[in-house]
RNA sequence: UGGGGCGUCGUCAAGCGGUAAGACACAGGAUUUUGAUUCCUGCAUUCGGAGGUUCGAAUCCUCCCGCCCCAG
């Protein structure tokens, strides 16, 4: 329970079901002022457990960001948070707790398959579904999930909460990196690589320098803001060139890719093995585009029927069967 | 120190006597459980400088300064 209205309605709907509810609330670290959950306590007559996770955070989480950023990735946070932290660490001290499931104020719906297989589905509510983050979690962690929002509008969230006078104690939607400010940002990732990244030349394609780059660890693929490289046309970033420290950048119509490869695969449903259709969110608030996933003993590809803008290393490419997850991997 | 060209926002660039377009960059905001994208707003009382002509100049004239090219 983070505070906010999600997690607050999600308890308040268990309880009317009949559940019996144990709290938990987990810190990372990064919190800038502990989050007084008292009046969340009296309001559902629960007992909230302060979990210091930090530790596990720090390993699990934080230290999987600066990596991926030290290897000109980008990383996935929110993803990897919820297989290693929530439905990881924080659902084995639960279980110690003496709680048989977990449940959080995610927008994402499961469904008992056919097979005891647990189906994970899109949240009703389109705008706000977060399956994306959910589909590296395991048939083992979504047995014991619960998503009590799963078939609801955020607009609906607000209004059982206003009827049933729930005052969330956290204002803000939770957004943005949870442990980084982001002016922060930079020195927070400089300071824990081994080796200091150094600035260098930002480059057209064909070599031409454009600008200055402040270290590779400041950008990512598709990004335009910050480079203060003026040019004919807005520049994006089109590679990070590791090996040479050049920030490759070119206009929009050179972001576009068709084909890339996909690792570290996990299957929700039963692993797929030859080639299917699906339609593949590439990052979160992607609206998802349709494509083949082709599995090979050399590896995955994925191929876009059309091709698609800014095609990330690193991030979480989540296949989807209308509704339905079925598997997520990470593009290379 | 002969000849020619040019100097307008951080960058590129309109304007060519009637009271400073636009793009990029940048800043702020909206959106977003990924520093992305996208969207909105802001951004030269001033046109290298100093004089002059004119009701009125970035636009015309003079001088100066600074670049560039060709001849040295």
């Amino acid at each position: 329970m983070s505070g906010g209205v999600d997690s607050l309605v999600a308890a308040h709907l268990l309880q009317r079901q009949g559940h019996d509810l144990v709290g938990i609330h987990f810190t990372t670290g990064f919190e800038s002022q502990a989050v007084d959950l008292s009046s969340i306590e009296d309001q559902l007559d629960i007992k909230i457990h302060q979990l210091d996770l930090s530790a596990e955070f720090e390993q699990r989480v934080v230290d999987y960001f600066v990596e991926t950023y030290a290897r000109g990735r980008t990383p996935n946070p929110c993803v990897v948070c919820n297989r290693t932290i929530k439905f990881g660490v924080l659902a084995q001290r639960a279980k110690a707790l003496g709680a048989v499931k977990i449940a959080t104020g995610h927008y994402a719906d499961t469904r008992a398959g056919s097979d005891g297989r647990i189906a994970l589905v899109k949240g009703t509510d389109g705008v706000k579904d977060q399956s994306y983050f959910l589909a590296m979690l395991t048939q083992e962690q979504l047995k014991q999930a619960l998503f009590p929002l799963g078939r609801m509008t955020k607009d609906q969230v607000r209004e059982i909460a206003r009827k049933n006078r729930l005052l969330p104690v956290e204002a803000k939607e939770s957004q943005d990196i949870c442990f980084i400010k982001g002016p922060e940002f930079p020195g927070f990732v400089a300071s824990r690589l081994s080796k200091p990244p150094s600035p260098g030349n930002i480059v057209l394609a064909d070599g031409t320098v454009v600008g200055r780059h402040r270290g590779l660890h400041c950008y990512t693929i598709g990004q335009r803001r910050g480079l203060n490289s003026p040019g004919p046309e807005p520049y994006y970033v089109k590679t990070i060139d590791m090996e040479n420290n050049l920030l490759v950048v070119g206009g929009k119509q050179a972001l576009y890719t068709t084909e890339v490869a996909v690792g570290d695969l996990n299957w929700i449903t039963p692993p797929l093995t030859s080639s299917l259709k699906v339609t593949t969110k590439i990052r979160y608030s992607h609206k998802g585009a349709a494509s083949t996933l082709n599995i090979e003993n050399d590896g995955t590809t994925l191929v876009f029927d059309a091709p698609q803008l800014a095609v990330t290393p690193g991030q979480t490419a989540v296949f989807y069967r209308d509704r339905e997850v079925l598997g997520a991997g990470i593009i290379q």
